[in-house]
DNA sequence: ATACGATTTAGTATAAAATATCATTAGTTA
DNA sequence: TAACTAATGATATTTTATACTAAATCGTAT
């Protein structure tokens, strides 16, 4: 019964302050990819809340988590390849990716990392928030096949 | 006639390099990306250049640029949103993206960026080729509308 | 130059991913 | 609780990408 969750209320207070309602299926989608900690698509989500949850349909698993990464409560990823990733802001972290195979592996970031924002670049009036590495390169795997 | 274009022996001499066939659909595809500055995706390259080259298909394109992207020739990015795009390996750049409203800024790298290769969180095994930034943000337009 | 074997392409069909529409339902505010 | 507004579900459709195979083209060795 979601809406008996003990989240739940704290999951109204979040949808207030962007203006958005407090719908069940939105506090099932948030939990699902809160609890997903690959990347997950709009696919896998549906396809993991589906059998507990046949309450939320597809399309609405589309349309919540477009909503919700307008509003940068989750992150729509930039990920290689054609289906959209989502995650919930986990912990930040940067991306290996096989220019192969396609495969993407995440990898913390390092104190000291020195990654800086070099705002000599930025245009006047972007607001920058965030940034994210993308490692280009060859997996241990499609280097031994090649 | 292509393959009476200037251009054609550089371009046959780089698909020997790659053992690949050096195709008039190939070098038309390539030429075609290597003068769209925008990071076109497969469906612009096939719309921009079927009106003079009826001789290519859409299968084609696309097959063609997984080809390339997969020999490092071209660059597959990773935009947001749901449609893959490409670029030509021009000058490298770093990106600018409205998390709004989804648009995509080049900004070239600077001298003294700063940005060096973390190895230390990198899997053994993985050769890193290159590296991409992608700055999120919401840009001036987004930034006035709200 | 020509012919042979290996790649590559075109075309059709199909799959996968995302969006549009609108009547119905649910959420918010007073 | 009632009225108003916003969100959902279902179906249909569009967009993006892949599978498959006969025919054409490319590279290599003659």
């Amino acid at each position: 019964m979601p809406k008996s969750d003990p989240h739940f209320q704290s999951f109204r207070k979040l949808c207030a302050q962007y203006g958005l309602a407090a719908t069940i299926q939105r506090f099932i989608v948030y939990q699902t990819l809160a609890e997903m900690k690959n990347h997950p698509t709009a696919d896998m989500i549906y396809e993991r809340l589906h059998p507990e949850h046949q309450t939320v349909s597809r399309m609405s698993v589309y349309r919540i988590l477009d909503t919700f990464s307008r509003h940068r409560i989750i992150r729509r990823l930039n990920h290689p390849g054609s289906v959209t990733h989502y995650d919930a802001f986990m912990e930040p972290h940067h991306h290996l990716i096989c220019v192969q195979c396609g495969e993407v592996w995440d990898i913390s970031r390092m104190e000291g990392e020195n990654f800086h924002i070099p705002t000599g670049n930025i245009p006047d009036g972007f607001q920058v928030l965030d940034l994210t590495v993308d490692f280009q390169g060859i997996c241990p795997n499609c280097l031994a096949e090649s």
